[in-house]
DNA sequence: CGTCTAATTGAAGCATCTCAACATGCGTGG
DNA sequence: CCACGCATGTTGAGATGCTTCAATTAGACG
């Protein structure tokens, strides 16, 4: 099913009724959007807050050569554009990898809602935190980290936040991304992706076949990403019922 | 001077007199911290914020090998650990690079002074979203431009922020750190950092001797860091009697 | 089936790293 | 005020992880 914003906030702040109910009945329009195009542009001002509640995207930057820097991949649940809502001009582009669907919140509405529930206040600035947690851990991969680790580190942490949203089966996940675009998220090549995804097969750690990712060896991958999921501040584990959407 | 919370928040947002009053009569500890220490270890749960009144410093992880990285340097006006406002538990250290002086404030205090004045929450949560900027920037840095590049674009970048906060003299500014500092920060040896570093002043571009950066030719350095200020959310520019601390 | 994108392979080059000295500067105790 | 000692900066040389270029193969889709 896909992700409504009540769901996205209460992964980390359980909410009250008059909360939920405030951001159930939100005027938000819903927007489809095929793979491979922008959600949003470098230099935008978008008057409402955009939720991803289907599909993967990504956040990125052009380097003045025509290189592109990934610096976030996004799933359902996470919100595209909040800097907007807070600093106005987007100092970064967000492109759709597959078909996404997309919810707008009005500016002017969160606002008022915010203003009205401060908690909900919180639990949105909580999540910018989090966003910032996740940029220092790819910081440290993109720095100082082999390709080997990058990669693994990256798989652990996506199947980590897709469990988080109910989109993982057992210890397999669709990723609908190219090797060029897990190489522009971690500073390599695209040739060197490659080899290194089968070095990463050759050893038994992961299959990936038709963007499925299979992690074969849960022990192995997190050893050499030296991958502790503490940093996504995941629920100790979600029960089948709080993941029930409402 | 020291920078207090007042004047950081009015980097970005003007205050009313009232929240103004309540920021200063806060209670507040102040700490001095010597140089290359740490402030805050990983793990950490402080009970209150650290604001970075004098000193440099900055946020790190170290990895299994030994082998460390910088995500950030904070300057005067950063808050160390606001994350641990909002998610508890530290994700990352935080060491003095030079001897420091910190703001202590209580979190019980900051949040009954963002329940009373909910635009203080809303500043803080902006400050938030701009570190997310600069790691986007730090991340497009490391993954895909080269060494040369890299440290153009910090020298421009702590220019620029330090320059907000009255910390240059004309095109000159203190920097109190290592090239081993600079190195984990970007993602480089020392030793290329120090063959780097000469290029950049054989270029022209810049001096540096005894922690003192000077930029002899901006032109050159921002087109070589493809730097844009943009991103730093500054205000056009400040004038003297704005920058004169309350 | 042809077309287009993504994955794969080989080979040569280079930016950056590692190791290992050596130089310089600065704070401190004598 | 000098001399020692340690942190930092500098240099040389050899090694390598990753890149680039240039094909080739495999899949997906109308």
């Amino acid at each position: 099913m896909p992700i409504s914003l009540v769901r996205k906030l209460e992964q980390f702040t359980s909410l009250s009724d008059p909360e939920r109910r405030a951001l159930q009945t939100a005027p938000m329009r819903v927007r489809d959007v095929p793979a491979r195009s922008d959600l949003i542009a470098e230099g935008d001002c978008p008057g409402d807050v955009s939720l991803l509640s289907e599909g993967f995207a990504c956040r990125y930057k052009l380097l003045g050569d025509g290189r592109r820097q990934i610096m976030a991949f996004l799933i359902p649940g996470d919100i595209c554009d909040l800097r907007a809502f807070l600093l106005g001009r987007m100092d970064h582009a967000v492109a759709a990898l597959s078909r996404c669907q997309v919810l707008h919140i009005p500016h002017q509405t969160l606002f008022e809602i915010i203003e009205k529930h401060p908690r909900i206040g919180f639990a949105l600035w909580r999540d910018t935190m989090l966003d910032g947690a996740i940029y220092r851990q790819w910081l440290t991969n993109v720095g100082r980290r082999s390709a080997y680790q990058r990669i693994a580190h990256l798989l652990c942490e996506i199947w980590w936040r897709l469990q988080a949203v109910g989109r993982t089966r057992g210890d397999s996940y669709e990723l609908p991304v190219t090797q060029t675009d897990i190489g522009d998220a971690m500073g390599l090549s695209v040739v060197h992706v490659n080899r290194t995804l089968q070095q990463l097969r050759a050893d038994g750690l992961i299959s990936l076949r038709s963007n499925v990712v299979v992690v074969l060896n849960w022990r192995q991958l997190q050893d050499a990403g030296e991958f502790d999921p503490a940093y996504l501040q995941l629920q100790p584990q979600l029960t089948p019922v709080q993941r029930t959407d409402v």
